[in-house]
DNA sequence: CGTTCAAGTAATCACATGTTTACTTGTTCG
DNA sequence: CGAACAAGTAAACATGTGATTACTTGAACG
């Protein structure tokens, strides 16, 4: 596969000709790199440790095996994702609209690709149905629903299409369809207002 | 990985031993669900023979290559999909919520899922935005965008946004979240049009 | 029946991939 | 300095994978 040096600065301190915590982050910025946008069955470790410029052997040596290179990129994934989940519902637009298209948080996204285009997987599956469930929930319980009552149960529905328009996002803008891909996060920001408010607002008819 | 047999009745015709035309659909319909749930790369041809319970040099005999097979998938993807494309404005939430939750058209969710999970090859980008970019401008335009008016790009935008929220519905609902994974198509319809109208509707502030 | 050819099969090939091994080289600290 | 150890490297290994080959078997037709 078309190879991609992947070697941002050392942000400081000398470059070290040896350094171990370096030469792992660079591993994991690759490979978080190309499990996103290849998906996983698809990217070798030989392409990671290109784009790492990094020896294919130290993935073994850090990572155990390239599976282990793989949890290893999911570390964190819960809070990091749970952090967009506390915000009042007044909020949740601007929020879901700056952490997918805003400058930031880079990792987020990729994670997030990865998560989503993963497949196939028993464990991703697993910890990407958590993700979501509490995602959605928290969602829902800003509008107002309470786990167990059967009558709310449309509203964590139309928490869970907020989320279904959410992931749309990053697929889609990581396909590259236009206007959506270059969009910023001021331009989301109105449609996922009125979107927000269409899914959960209690006075719809 | 897990063996799945899919061996569908052979509707009618007294099963002949020896029959190309059968053995072909077979091997369309296990490489169509293989493809749509595992990905192109994680699966093997030889999953994908065991499930159609033919040999596997039969995917080459009659495809050529698993690219062959992969591309025989792909046809008539875009006719498939144009078909949502021509409903008026108003039934669009129910065409949807028909096409990703009806218990009808099973290959075309599977062609979705496929489509949308497929990453890294470049023919696949390539259909996808395809066809990503015509549902999306067809969906604008019923809505009364035209193209080439800057002033309507937001509306472009708003429709690609509802393409969004169509893409994770499939997704979401391949990873198994619930309610959404089992909520029927009349489950989905009203939030849909909610999120129609909020999206398109001339009237909004 | 028996010829003929498509349909199907098992064995094999060539190669890519994840991993391991034996080795070399830089760094640290006495 | 120089011993000791971690970091890094190149080569090889074992296996899984897509594809090919030489072969067998069933169906169609005179």
């Amino acid at each position: 596969m078309t190879p991609r040096s992947v070697q941002p600065a050392p942000t400081g301190a000398a470059t070290r000709r040896r350094d171990a915590a370096n030469t792992r982050r660079l591993l994991l910025e690759a490979a978080r790199q190309r499990f996103a946008y290849d998906g996983y069955a698809a990217t070798t470790v030989r392409d990671i440790a290109d784009d790492a410029g990094v020896n294919v052997a130290l993935i073994n040596r850090y990572f155990s095996s390239k599976e282990g290179l793989f949890a290893a990129c999911l570390e964190g994934v819960e809070e990091e994702l749970r952090r967009t989940g506390g915000t009042p519902l007044g909020e949740v637009p601007d929020a879901i609209a700056g952490q997918l298209a805003g400058s930031a948080g880079d990792a987020t996204k990729q994670i997030l690709l990865l998560l989503l285009r993963s497949s196939g997987d028993e464990r991703v599956d697993q910890i990407r149905l958590g993700v979501l469930r509490a995602y959605a929930e928290r969602l829902a319980s800003a509008a107002g629903w309470r786990p167990g009552e059967p009558d709310e149960a449309q509203l964590l529905l139309r928490a869970q299409l907020i989320l279904c328009a959410s992931a749309g996002i990053v697929i889609l803008r990581a396909s590259g369809l236009q206007p959506l891909a270059s969009a910023s996060g001021a331009d989301l920001t109105p449609p996922l207002r009125d979107l927000v408010d269409a899914m959960l607002s209690a006075e719809r008819k």
